[in-house]
DNA sequence: CGGGTCGTTGACTCTCATCAACCCTCGTGG
DNA sequence: CCACGAGGGTTGATGAGAGTCAACGACCCG
């Protein structure tokens, strides 16, 4: 279990890369009004079309932003892991455009919309760090527009599990390439446009050839240079070098 | 001819909606140092791998973001018009992780990465603004994320027809549903995940069907709502009640 | 033990890609 | 003034990748 207080001190070490901090900065982030609550899988964390109150970080678990079009076919646009501050969209934007659900069970912190905007307001530094992840999911919304429309699906599936791998290995949550993915196959179809059917088939392919290899939700890549070019993955969009946060990962 | 001042104004006149600005933040927007260039069709603004230096504004003509798979597939993932603020990522990120081009030409106005860094940091009002657009783009990508992943060819280019006449409209461009488009079919089939060839069968079907009318590059909507039921369109992820600028478009 | 969720398999279908040819338009230069 | 070439648009024939439908199986949990 991760103590929460520590997933806060990542997140200044983080955004103390990009912009050197004051003791004022440091002080406001600790202090920024907020609330962590347990969320069980499947519930929502944002609706499509509400009018946003808060904007939120993921402390534990996964969760991911999805629509749904008029014909009922759902599209999963991003999948967000500990450390993620999704939903800085609720502290701008005055109308939400996506949903956002758990995946697993999580502990989501939750900053009131106005206590944000003041942060924003009286310490620009902060502001400035935090509107590179807001440039990063954006470049990683770019690359899922390219995964969905101009791979198949054996390197799309692909290059999702080369994406993951190298998210979580930041994030000090994968080893060697090895990972617990909480994900049934059917949002791995909504995630890459492709039918649960043709997952199922697509992944059994990557896992006979030995590029995977999958138990439950767990995945390990034994070949990852294998993977990575089947994937026709580079990791440049991930920006990682904005992504780490200095000093070392918790350990547990 | 757009005058390129008038384009500064109507900007600052964007973001004093969002935020309330005080002289000095005008002032700093006004005498933001950059350089007007013009760009002629086709030609590379921003180049995927390179270090940026500088951001970008369009003044006048069109734009687009694209990204080349190792199979040397590509995928255009965004189309910018007159008033975009592209390329902010040049302002905060290391590398970029895209190309931009010209559709037509343009008119390009640049700003020095170090002077957009101070803009932020010396007017957090100015910054809040400026990310509302980073965060409106990224909106844009997660609905061309539904659009090639589960859309087909019809709904997929009826929506682009759809978002591209709603935001050039809001641009003082389009009027009562007709525009220019300078893509070609080839350009339209990779910002769709398409090939040219069922792009061009299916606007033709579109055609017959009177939802669309088309003559060079100039597209007409007779039937706004018919195509909007058939795109699924809703203008919701485009925000457009934080794009528009207050006060009267400039008038010519 | 029963029910639900998720994963797996097979048979069949269909949308869209591929390949290849041809046409049209427009700008250029002899 | 016409020939030429290039880029873009159009058409037809064919095929492959992915979707659909339907059934069954494995596993988990109460």
């Amino acid at each position: 279990m991760t103590d929460p207080s520590s997933v806060l001190d990542r997140m200044i070490r983080k955004f103390e890369r990009r912009a050197p901090l004051d003791n004022g900065d440091r002080k406001a982030l600790r202090t920024l009004p907020h609330r962590v609550q347990t969320i069980e899988p499947g519930m929502y964390v944002v609706r499509d079309g509400e009018t946003p109150t808060r904007s939120c970080l993921i402390v534990e678990g996964f969760a991911y932003r999805h629509k749904v079009t008029v014909e009922g076919a759902r599209q999963i646009v991003s999948v967000h892991i500990p450390g993620d501050f999704i939903d800085l969209d609720g502290a701008l934007l005055n109308v939400s455009d996506h949903n956002v659900q758990a995946l697993s069970r999580c502990e989501i912190a939750f900053f009131p919309r106005a206590a944000m905007q003041q942060l924003i307001l009286d310490h620009p530094r902060v502001a400035m760090a935090m509107w590179v992840d807001t440039l990063i999911d954006g470049s990683i919304f770019r690359e899922w527009v390219v995964n969905v429309g101009r791979r198949d699906a054996r390197s799309r599936i692909a290059h999702l599990l080369c994406e993951f791998a190298r998210r979580l290995e930041v994030a000090g949550l994968a080893h060697e390439y090895r990972y617990e993915l909480p994900m049934t196959q059917e949002q791995l179809a909504d995630a890459t446009g492709l039918t649960p059917v043709h997952v199922n088939r697509t992944l059994q392919t990557l896992a006979r050839e030995g590029l995977i290899e999958r138990n439950r939700r767990f995945v390990a890549i034994p070949r990852w240079e294998a993977l990575r070019k089947v994937a026709g993955f580079s990791e440049t969009y991930l920006h990682l070098d904005q992504v780490k946060s200095n000093g070392s990962p918790p350990t547990q």
